[in-house]
DNA sequence: ATTATAATCAACAATGTGTTGATTAACAAA
DNA sequence: TTTGTTAATCAACACATTGTTGATTATAAT
């Protein structure tokens, strides 16, 4: 996660992730907007005066861990793309999933909490678009990169863009709410395949 | 809106009218979570005790709020979907959106400062989840009418609406972040287009 | 003009906030 | 193991927000 200067107290490091651990699970069984500052201290059996310590207010303890989050997420993803060819074979069938999204699932899983809670009723709309941001960069990234073959009437490519990526993020959404009913290849290969009927790769 | 037997005295409507823009303008301007009942009486210049008077708390507000503009557009889009047909030319080619589409987006244009701000960074993604499940609802009354030529693998009906559900919620909000750069009738269009390429009308 | 009810106002206990200063506990390095 | 450093605890503080009350004033309907 963040590395500040090679000196990190443990204490410090076992009451940042009591207090996150507080937090998702609280937002999860309440929802933010009723959590007190005491409820989560209280839940992570630390004393009140500590949160101060390290975090202004609840906003800036949640803020902090979807940054971390989110920028594990990225690095992974750009991770994966290297290793991205032959999706489709001869007839145009998707035969494997591009691998950046195989990640995104996986990712997804490993830290299947905090995205249910973020992802579900009560979480935070700010994590949502940001999240949603992650996959509009992507695909310009993409989109950019292959502007061949324009048969299709004209669809504003922002539009285009905007569309796949809620998509993206919906199924996501789907796939925690229903506790994950099928493997991060699977899902995938889905997307994928969704994605080649209105984006030529 | 709501219809409570006929009587609805003149100084209620005045009271909660005031109180709900009073709520949105603040949601807009400081994020729902901030914002304390005081907030929102002293923007609608009334006493605080009024607030307590019609609803239980800020949240019910906006629960109310949240009904009362789902409702219309659900009730709009059913409406509307009585004069869909002719979707495409002999070519496969959208010639005009479906109907129900346009109305959509009409109606969030009509709506556009409650929208803004729902649809926002700082929105309620309560408000997000049920609208998609307007669409969602949709969706599956389209899709179960008319699962006639399978061509494609196979991918569960369930992903399929969310995945499209979803997309139009994005493309909406988009719509809304830059201020409505196109009219209704093209962004129904660009949805619908999208749509043909994985739903079979 | 009279009756009903909505809105105002001041006051209330209760709860949460953010901060402080003093004390105890845990760490890292010699 | 001892020692200096820093983290965590605890009690206490002034302050803001909450939800409710009872009495009063203002507005609507007949």
């Amino acid at each position: 996660m963040s590395n500040k200067r090679k000196k990190l107290d443990p204490r410090v490091v076992r009451t940042r992730q009591m207090l996150r651990n507080a937090l998702i699970e609280l937002i999860g069984e309440k929802g933010y907007d009723s959590i007190s500052v005491q409820d989560i201290t209280q839940r992570a059996t630390l004393n009140r005066a500590t949160f101060y310590l390290h975090y202004r207010d609840k906003e800036d303890l949640l803020n902090q861990s979807i940054k971390d989050i989110l920028t594990e997420l990225v690095k992974g993803m750009k991770k994966s793309r290297l290793i991205d060819e032959n999706i489709t074979d001869s007839n145009g069938n998707v035969i494997r999933p591009l691998s950046d999204l195989v990640y995104v699932f996986e990712h997804v899983a490993q830290h299947e909490q905090f995205y249910k809670v973020m992802l579900g009723n009560k979480g935070q709309q700010r994590f949502l678009f940001r999240l949603l941001d992650v996959f509009v960069d992507v695909l310009n990234e993409r989109l950019t990169h292959s502007m061949s073959n324009d048969i299709r009437p004209a669809i504003p490519k922002e539009i285009l863009i905007q569309y796949a990526a809620s998509a993206y993020l919906g199924v996501i959404a789907w796939w925690l709410r229903n506790d994950l009913p099928y493997t991060p290849e699977y899902m995938a290969t889905q997307l994928t395949r969704l994605r080649v009927q209105h984006i030529q790769t």
